[in-house]
DNA sequence: CTGGGGAGGGGGCCC
DNA sequence: GGGGCCCCCTCCCCA
């Protein structure tokens, strides 16, 4: 009966396609990051291998492996077995991973990785093979006990220092050839590079260098890099062996990625065998690992490499805010514990033995002031202590207090940890925990219930001008804008709707961000924004124009695109008409208006600098205002780029202020709570002095008032 | 050559 | 976590 009819091969042929498929990047759906080396997968298939890959691809499109467990070698082997079914053996492998002299990816170490990944078919076949070159026995016998990956967790120095970090595709003669189990032993698929779906990152080079011109990266990498391929990309000067070195020992574990993050240029020589060097800075138990050696805590000031490392190639949970962090564990030290439970999550990875709260002197003494300006700056360079001073935890940087500012430099003695809003210094992170967790009680009570007060006397914010405006300062609650917003940043006084985005903005502050670029370094303050910068290294544009076929990385770009193709331009300059398919050109434009036109009042209105558009309740500056000028501006700043979930609350505002619009003292006076206004509600100095000065340009003229004072009283 | 506009892209940040 | 928006930089084209 035809129920009961099969297809000869047609497992194998589907598998084939698939395999096919992969080497092209075609329907991928997910980025296995292996130390710094980039597969791309289908989901599907690895879910249906592997136990381990189909717990991670469910909630993520980007997995991290930990590289100790699986180095790019042995992944690759094994995804090639995934796909293939077939498994070098153990010359092939050597040959496949044949990137240095001496570096091949074990059988062990396969079936290490195979363990981890929880591929039992890859584990029979090791052990199959190991049993018959008589190793098995040996290769177990070196095995630690608990996880039991020890002898195979760390695939071999030698492997690790051999391991090309640019080898994404091998089909020049000068790369790696391909793992003959990679290949399809025989048909059409067999001309296909199995491993063009690998790619390499390359330090803070982005994606373009995964493709080494040498490796003739070709197409069927399947990454659309081709737009950003920034100079130097092209062709690595160094060894490739430098751009996977593990952290300098003198890196913070924050700085896990630091041998990413730092500009290639800037790197020094690095030694020859840098897992070498992290191995022997390392002990050769994995401290991290459950089965390993002492899970006992790490000396504040570790210097080693290979747990940096570790922890930061962690497949990194979600990350709460800092209050919940702190509910939840309690201490940094317990925080990175969950971190590695994250792992052991997995099977084979127990809770990482990660311990003692650090101190961080470099959160306090550094100079970090300002590092925020430097993304690639590692914490350790800015610090520049040779003790390792570093919180553990590549997103733990700057934990000692979520207000962390950028304060000077202080000497806390043995009280380390330092709340910075108010400088009280503890001796223990946990400390310090339940004074932050105070703070924000404090805050979320005092903010919270003031402004419900406040609303039920009936707003004393709201009063004109708006209840005096400028004496309703940081502290005090008060004002539309307050009553609005009544979660305020104890950093900046910057104010939010809800908890969690103050919570949010509050990492802002942060000395170091919390979220690192497995592939650069590159560290953020918000996951989402370093996914979407991992798409630009993997050049993923899901967004596709259907008018031209132009691919974009986020969907906004796709819808301001596609006013290119309708030829609507939805913003009009109210100066000269000009219209503008873009915001940004607008206000591109508008600043050339600005410029040129404003006379004295643009001038003096676009050099305030200091707080967003006019000078501060003591702000003495002798400004030109024209008396049409708030109207005007109330319409620039209609026009320009109030985010629509304010613009109610501005009309609102503007609605009160218009009626002292017919008296040009009173409105002019009502400009700074306007400024104030638009300061609140995000808008940059730049902004709110292009909108000022574009009301003073339309208005400037022979009847230009001037004002000697312009300060609420 | 220069200024202005159009547009792509990345990061920050808020919702 | 994702979406949306803002800001900035940059490149290209054109007058």
């Amino acid at each position: 009966m035809l129920d009961t009819m099969e297809a000869p091969g047609h497992s194998r042929q589907l598998l084939l396609q698939l395999n096919n498929q992969r080497t092209k990047g075609f329907l991928c759906d997910v980025i296995i990051v292996v130390q710094n080396a980039l597969f791309r997968a289908h989901k599907n298939v690895l879910a249906a291998s592997s136990a381990y890959l189909k717990s991670l691809v469910v909630h993520d499109n980007l997995l991290n492996l930990d590289h100790d467990m699986v180095s790019p070698a042995v992944f690759r082997l094994v995804l090639d077995f995934i796909y293939t079914g077939r498994l070098a053996d153990g010359a092939e492998a050597a040959a496949a991973a044949a990137v240095a002299p001496g570096a091949e990816p074990s059988l062990g170490a396969v079936l290490a990785a195979a363990s981890y990944l929880q591929i039992p078919d890859l584990v029979a076949l090791c052990k199959k093979r190991l049993k018959r070159h008589g190793k098995y026995c040996h290769l177990r016998g070196g095995g630690g006990g608990g996880g039991g990956y020890a002898p195979y967790g760390r695939p071999g120095r030698g492997l690790r220092a051999a391991t090309p970090v640019i080898q994404a595709c091998y089909s020049s003669p000068a790369g790696p050839p391909p793992p003959p189990a990679a290949e399809p032993p025989s048909g059409p698929e067999a001309a296909v590079n199995t491993h063009c779906a690998e790619l390499y990152a390359s330090g803070p080079g982005p994606a373009a260098a995964l493709c080494a011109p040498e490796r003739r990266c070709s197409p069927l990498c399947g990454l659309d890099l081709s737009k950003k391929s920034p100079p130097g990309s092209a062709a690595p000067e160094r060894p490739l062996g430098e751009r996977e070195l593990p952290p300098r020992p003198d890196s913070s574990p924050s700085a896990g990625p630091t041998a990413y993050k730092e500009p290639p240029l800037a790197l020094p020589p690095l030694p020859p065998l840098p897992f070498q060097k992290l191995e022997e800075a390392a002990p050769p138990p994995d401290p991290f690992r459950g089965g390993g050696g002492s899970p006992g805590p790490e000396p504040p000031g570790r210097p080693d490499g290979s747990s940096l490392l570790y922890r930061w190639m962690k497949h990194e949970p979600g990350l709460g805010s800092y209050d919940e962090l702190v509910r939840e564990r309690g201490s940094p030290g317990e925080r990175c514990e969950e971190r590695g439970g994250d792992v052991a999550a997995s099977p084979g990875g127990p809770p990482l033995g990660l311990a003692p709260p650090p101190r961080y002197p470099g959160s306090l003494d550094g100079p970090g002031t300002g590092g925020d300006g430097d993304d690639y700056k590692s914490s350790s360079e800015e610090t520049g202590s040779s003790e390792d001073p570093s919180p553990p935890g590549g997103h733990l940087e700057g934990y000692p207090c979520p207000h962390l500012a950028y304060g000077e430099p202080e000497s806390f003695g043995d009280n380390l940890y330092v709340c910075i809003p108010c400088g009280k210094g503890f001796p223990s992170s946990e400390q310090l925990n339940a004074h932050v967790e105070a703070h924000v009680e404090e805050e979320e009570a005092l903010y919270g219930r003031a402004e419900v007060a406040e609303v039920a006397a009936g707003g004393p914010g709201l009063g004109p001008p708006f209840g005096g405006g400028g004496d309703k300062v940081a502290g005090a609650p008060g004002g539309l804008g307050e009553l609005l917003r009544p979660y305020r940043c104890a950093s900046c006084d910057k104010s939010y709707k809800d908890p969690a985005t103050l919570r949010q903005h509050e990492k802002t502050h942060w000395l170091t961000r919390p979220y690192p670029c497995t592939i650069c370094g590159k560290k953020f303050t918000q996951r989402g924004t370093m996914t979407r910068h991992m798409r630009s290294h993997l050049g993923l544009k899901p967004f596709a124009c259907d008018a031209c076929g132009m691919r974009f990385t986020r969907q906004y770009r796709l819808t301001e695109h596609m006013r290119i193709h309708s030829g609507e331009k939805p913003y009009e300059c109210q100066v000269c008409g000009g219209k503008f398919a873009q915001q940004r050109n607008l206000i591109s434009h508008m600043k050339m208006h600005a410029v040129g036109g404003a006379a004295g009042a643009a001038g003096a209105l676009a050099g305030l600098g200091g707080l967003p558009g006019v000078p501060g309740p003591d702000g003495k500056g002798k400004l030109d205002f024209p008396e049409g000028v708030f109207a005007v501006a109330r319409l620039t700043a209609e026009q320009l780029s109030l985010k629509q979930q304010d613009k109610a609350a501005a009309a609102e505002l503007l609605a009160q202020t218009t009626h002292f619009l017919h008296d040009p003292k009173v409105a002019l006076e009502s400009l700074y709570p306007l400024a104030k206004f638009t300061a609140e509600l995000g808008l940059s100095p730049d902004k709110a002095a292009e909108v000022l000065s574009q009301g003073a340009h339309l208005a400037a003229g022979p009847d230009g008032r001037t004002i000697d004072r312009f300060s609420p009283t």
